[in-house]
DNA sequence: TTGAAAGCGGTACCAC
DNA sequence: GTGGTACCGCTTTCAA
């Protein structure tokens, strides 16, 4: 290991003088930094990035807890949180934590112990154990997409309720009556606001909802498959369903088409997110785009200036969404 | 920050014996442990893990370098790589190189600069810049499915010279005997594996490959979407498309519709990696799975070998593929 | 402008 | 078993 102390001697002067040359070479005069930098290309010296961050106290580091690596949704998040982190110089600890309250508390401990300087939680949860909770409390933390159950941490999301009401609107446009729901998560403040958002509209239509007609509580295609069986098997089915992520939908496409139904023209069904592959699905899948990428650079955003102890200008984020109308809907069987 | 110092003054001992306490407890009577402890309770105590490695030298952190995030298949090797890391007591870095030798060497830089214990790379290019050639020699890096092209790294992959014959094999079966190829990063090792198995079958057979059946240049939907265009203005076109994964043979399969093409009566496709969509598009896809969660996890299990000098059994590990035939591929038409 | 030296927060060796 | 202390590699006063 090339240190600074073997730089200092083979350019001949002190190590302070080549911490000086490699963080603010202002300070030092041209031949001196000139010398310097040989002895480091010579010694092919890379500063200990530990060192400096003990001696700082900064680590320049974040985690991301995110419940579930494999949803696209989530990917796109944090390919944006990853981008902004690049671009401010810090770097991105993966927290995977399969929802797991243990990994949470794993993960967020991080934090406390210097490794990282703040935290992106994509889940609702708290991510702190009950032990730690005091110390969390003056930890830099921000959700994206959904909201820390009963916590004032700043978020960032989308207008849930009103990108549901635009997709109620938009069914009932086409004259549906009898609508299903195949929800994600239940406990969410997201899982609340979109069902508020539909229920508002179907009130205001005079369209009673039968809540036997809400089924699903995970974001899985398999959730969709079995959630489109449960509401198929109704004696009354639904003509349009709600699913509350674009993969619920894919499975619902797929397990309703089982049954011989045919996307639109015997059953409308609609998703949430806008992943890729929902545009090349057969039929493309209606659905609610959420700028992703720009939530998870907005998350950066805000968590940053938590940590330089910046003041905010504001607590919560609601984005704007855009309702994409593609052929997985369409009029309301007669 | 409670510091350690703090700690001990709290408990009447020395830092020496809080250290101890907290490391290797059996070090320690009884009494001292629990006064200690209790101490570490009361002032809410973490280490400091930052200091910790300093004096260690270790960061037990690992970089993954992905050159994209939103894939599906990466995100499953990922999955395995932070499952395993974890269990491990190491932390995963993510570095999203977008392809990009820049971000490349930024990140495998971490290594250089005891940011990180070592390196998982995804893709086939050696990340170092040219002036940490040297210092590269001796870091500790594996890559996953890919193999670091002209280097002597250890890597897990798949077989994917036996993976694509048993394809070919299953087409010809079919009675095929018009090829077209939609191929990702053609530059990898990867490619020419694959390429390579598909003609040996073919040449086997008799069959010739028109090399403008060739096309598509990375792993995209759209690349599905153009290549199949391009294959399907052929004058001859192919009745059977090998992609080089499952997004673009999503992305073919798409296209194919829109030009009227039934699946697979008028057109067979094959995909690559079975990603989660994959069993749920219409028709369900034909494609190779890979135990992409297991290679994650191997890598993680090489690199600690590496990381931590134990001999390696092996350099290389070519890992089994199984092929999935679903309904996306059929008999030829006639 | 440069160097000496005191830390940052731990760990681990050496005495006792 | 426990305490004193040198030290990990770097940064940053303070003096020169």
């Amino acid at each position: 290991m090339t240190n600074i102390k073997k730089v200092s001697e083979l350019a001949g002067v002190s190590t302070a003088t080549v911490s000086r040359t490699l963080k603010s070479p202002d300070l030092v005069t041209e031949q001196t930094r000139e010398k310097v930098m040989k002895a480091v290309r010579a010694a092919g010296y890379r500063p200990n990035w530990l060192a400096t961050s003990v001696k700082t106290g900064k680590s320049n580091s974040i985690v991301v807890l995110v419940p579930n690596l494999v949803n696209p949704f989530f990917m796109r998040i944090i390919e944006g949180i990853e981008q902004a982190a690049q671009e401010q110089g810090y770097s991105v600890l993966l927290g995977d934590t399969q929802g797991k309250a243990e990994r949470e508390n794993e993960y967020a401990g991080m934090v406390l112990s210097n490794r990282a300087d703040g935290l992106i939680q994509l889940d609702h949860s708290f991510p702190f154990s009950e032990s730690d909770e005091e110390l969390a409390q003056s930890i830099p933390m921000v959700s994206v997409c959904e909201r820390i159950a009963g916590r004032k941490y700043p978020f960032i999301e989308l207008d849930n309720y009103a990108a549901s009401r635009a997709l109620t609107h938009h069914l009932i446009g086409y004259g549906h009556q009898r609508f299903g729901i195949i929800a994600g998560q239940r406990s969410s403040q997201i899982h609340r606001d979109r069902l508020a958002g539909i229920k508002s509209v179907l009130e205001e239509e005079g369209i009673v909802f039968d809540d036997a007609m809400l089924v699903g509580e995970s974001y899985a295609i398999d959730t969709g498959v079995e959630g489109a069986r449960q509401l198929l098997a109704n004696s009354k089915p639904p003509t349009a369903i709600f699913c509350f992520n674009d993969d619920i939908a894919i499975g619902a496409m797929f397990e309703a088409k089982r049954h011989g139904l045919r996307i639109p023209q015997d059953l409308s069904i609609t998703g949430f997110d806008n992943v890729r592959v929902s545009a090349y699905m057969d039929p493309p899948l209606t659905t609610v785009d959420q700028p992703a990428y720009e939530m998870g650079r907005r998350a950066v955003e805000v968590l940053l200036q938590m940590i330089r102890r910046e003041p905010l200008q504001r607590t919560r984020e609601i984005l704007p969404f855009t309702l994409l109308e593609r052929q997985s809907t369409g009029p309301a069987k007669t």
